[in-house]
DNA sequence: TGTACATCAGTGAACGCGCGTTCACTGATGTAC
DNA sequence: TGTACATCAGTGAACGCGCGTTCACTGATGTAC
């Protein structure tokens, strides 16, 4: 039953859509092509009419990931509204509705070790998506080097996530606190 | 062919070092427990010998990892050289080497991501990691809140090999050289 | 100290299972006239 | 605009493979006397 290209289309930000969720979630070796396929509502053997390989997904999915993470910082910053915008990503950042689902958050702390393993297209993705990230965040701050100062910042944010989802609850609840409190 | 009571602590003691070194590198769903106990020099039977599954693996290996990776450090403190050991330890954290291996360097960057999806086990030991070598870096501090420093410092540490590990090498050389000029 | 036997560390085959990918098939869509 | 045919999105079975874990077996170690 061929389906028209518009479907088409529709069938692959779906697929893209589900990837980029369950990827945060679960990781790219604990996301199978097959899970994936069925959030989208589909079965797995479609899955080769729309990507190469699951390489070719995942770098789509983080691309995507980094979007929709990252939207209400860049329509802040792109309204005139930086600081606001800026410091409502860093509160955001740094929640606990954040730190308890990564499916939905940043991709930095929830896939960045695995895309270090993976290919080209997926590291230039997530590159890419980690400095439109900082990008924007330096263009909340004043004074000299702002882009490195949003560098540094954002480092930080993504190890205080990282660390305290993988610790136990008091480690982690230290470590959110202390960065709540410096966001530099 | 029983081996004796040393013998087995030493096959205990060496597919614990091969699993921490090959979980840093591989993750933990990119590490079979085939693989440790070759690199550990012995068959996949054994393992059950050792631990109860291959969750009580990754715990003690996180454990080992951190002890391993964090000893100059702990011994500088130690030594009363607390503010050398620190320095010597930012610049090996930022290192060109430390980026590239991985499978030698701070499990943090390596494992968190896998760590946070598993047992409370694993996590209490990357908690009590992390938490090490942040006391032994607040120890290098002077003035107020030393501890709270010493957290952000590890987070931005950790943050930035992370994304420099999962970016394409302009952004990765980018974020490297402004946490070496900036490290808080 | 010497002997007889129970224990158990390590081996290698086997288990059920899920993985990424391929493929024959279907029928609706797209295209050529 | 209508028709005939080629294309191809999606399905579901199948492939070879590696996974975590179990198990019967071995022979050296540990223990009881």
């Amino acid at each position: 039953m061929r389906v028209s290209r518009a479907a088409k289309a529709e069938s692959r930000d779906r697929i893209v859509a589900a990837a980029a969720r369950r990827l945060r979630a679960a990781g790219v070796e604990g996301s199978s092509v097959g899970d994936m396929m069925a959030d989208a509502g589909m079965t797995h053997g479609g899955f080769y009419r729309h990507f190469a390989n699951k390489d070719a997904l995942v770098a789509a999915a983080i691309a995507a990931a980094f979007a929709e993470f990252s939207e209400p910082l860049a329509a802040g910053v792109a309204a005139g509204e930086a600081p606001a915008a800026a410091a409502d990503f860093v509160a955001r950042y740094l929640g606990d509705g954040h730190v308890a689902h990564p499916e939905l958050g940043c991709p930095v702390p929830a896939t960045a070790a695995d895309i270090a393993r993976s290919g080209d297209a997926a590291r230039a993705a997530f590159g890419a998506g980690a400095t439109a990230v900082v990008d924007a965040l330096a263009a909340a701050l004043t004074g000299p080097r702002r882009r490195e100062r949003a560098w540094r910042q954002f480092a930080m944010l993504a190890g205080a996530v990282l660390i305290a989802r993988a610790s136990d609850p008091a480690t982690a609840a230290e470590v959110l606190a202390t960065a709540r409190r410096g966001s530099l």
